[in-house]
DNA sequence: CATGAATGAGCCTTCATTCAT
DNA sequence: AATGAATGAAGGCTCATTCAT
């Protein structure tokens, strides 16, 4: 029963986001925002007390879309261990979605680089991620040195894939993208 | 005899490189350089044209000290392929010296993402070290695809170590390292 | 129902026209502005992209101050052609307001003598002044070289009386001015 | 029997009168000069104890240029008052020579509109030269008053020369100078 | 005479924030 | 909820000047 409003809450928040992933923390300029949505500074002082709480309110909407709600969609549609991982690893690359999209998953990851409060938020959800990764690969790979590893080198190759910038020849990202992920999965 | 300059240009860059490495390239500001080196912000006009020109200068010395001057050291002392990258790795995960610091190496990573200029760098770069790591493996390794594979997983492994923030348990970060490189490494 | 501005963009025009005839276009500095006007330099962003736009609508409301605006206040109030010229002598040679003020109007002229498209203003501007001076003198002095003379020795004058600082000995720069003037205006 | 300098005085003062006719006093930058002369501004402090010092010698240098230097070559070469006139219009409006050209004559006078020095200097000199002019035509020419007028409006005619931007339709500007001059210069 | 280096003041511009309406 | 306007703190760049060599 809250009246509506204009330019909501969310508005503002998928603008930040956005602009953090396009150019980082420092990209995330009330000014350019407000521009964005057509409407003038003044309006976010309404929603938020200062630039530090919109700043907060992104990374809460970035941490609930990376953990429960990824890990809904992936479970959601049923299958096995090996499917699901499939899936996951394409939503992953996909990067649909503002909060989900790996653009904005990178921005936080350098982000948290430089503050701990960041720092702090991305390890509960690195562990949560890799929690579920552990239970997917843990169902099929006996070995918990080898599950870890394998853990270890799916979540690095979803960053590494976006921070290489090298050729490969002949092969292109997604062919070595693909021999790599299978060598993971299946064996 | 005094030293013939008294700020030379190097300690710019060096500390220009340590703002890149702690703080993304906006923290490359002139006045913290200028406070970080005692000196005052007006003196970097001697020896700069511009902010960008020291920017450049940074990627500079970044290039060569990640491609060139990093295969030479790891070649210079000998040792069969798999010697090599067990130093290579260790010279990577290390991240001493400001130039080739891994964290100098992410942050040009993600600048590379915003600006067209560095991300060409990023790609000369890393082709030079993809090269380098492919004939690394391909001494032991026949099959062309598997190389691939393990490049990119090792290079991944590099970039990722640093972005993620996971926890694993009773293993450290450490632990986990080693025993996804020995897989990747030997069999 | 206050004002709908409290410091109109109009503030800043006027501000930078007394400005500029008084000093030049480097005089035009947005802190000495923003301090006559009793406001922060910050403000002036609010109605300006930047200095440029602000010397683009000084020059703006100067064109239309010494074309249209003086010809019409000469027209306005009738007379033949005689009393119009002594009228428009008069009115140039007083200066009254920042915009159509005489030195302004030298300081424009100064201007264009090192950036091109203030010449090519005041080229516009001098056409349309020539233009009006030609049809008065014309419609009392039949040969055209007579006129074209009369013209640019009148125009000189209203420019040569500021820029000349000799004295006249027993005579004033007024006598001298008016004695000058009736030889022109007319026989 | 002073030791021959590398770069004398004199050099800087011709630099900063050229700087001062392209862009006025402010574009007497001792680093421009410096550059311009192939030197480091180090040099400047040894001939001068700062910018203003070189700015009072670059008056000195063209008040006798255009005043003594002016009148010598004029008369030099000896002729009837007419003759003279000729002569001494053809010079100032040629402008050759640093410190005799017209633009750096009108750079001074522009300047004088804003510092009482240089005000104090062209009244000066001004004076000299309007005195000069007033016995050329005062040779041929009985009123005093008419006399008076005559050298108004050359004088003047030579300023307006310059900064005015009017086309004259058919005729060319030389034209209109011609005959205006001719109005002037006889009967 | 001159260079290399640095200082410090001054200016332009951006941006988070505030405030009255 | 939002606008128009303004503040103030940075930060980039220029330039006269100084100083040791």
């Amino acid at each position: 029963m809250a009246p509506p409003t204009r330019t909501p809450r969310g508005k503002w928040i998928d603008e930040g986001l956005r602009a953090l992933a396009a150019g980082g923390p420092d990209a995330v300029r009330i000014e350019s925002l407000a521009q964005a949505l057509g409407v003038t500074r003044g309006g976010f002082y309404w929603h938020f007390d200062d630039r530090g709480a919109l700043l907060d309110e992104m990374l809460d909407r970035w941490e609930r879309a990376t953990t429960d709600a990824l890990i809904e969609r992936v479970e959601g549609e049923g299958g096995d261990p090996r499917t699901k991982l499939r899936r996951l690893f394409a939503l992953a690359l996909s990067g649909d979605g503002v909060s989900t999209g790996i653009t904005t998953d990178l921005a936080v990851r350098d982000w948290s680089r430089r503050e701990q409060h960041v720092a702090d938020r991305l390890r509960r959800v690195d562990n949560r991620r890799m929690a579920y990764l552990r239970s997917l690969y843990g169902a099929f790979c006996p070995d918990p040195e080898d599950v870890e590893a394998r853990c270890m080198l799916s979540f690095s190759l979803l960053i590494g894939n976006h921070y290489i910038a090298a050729d490969h020849g002949v092969r292109s990202r997604e062919d070595v993208l693909d021999l790599t992920l299978r060598r993971l999965g299946a064996e």
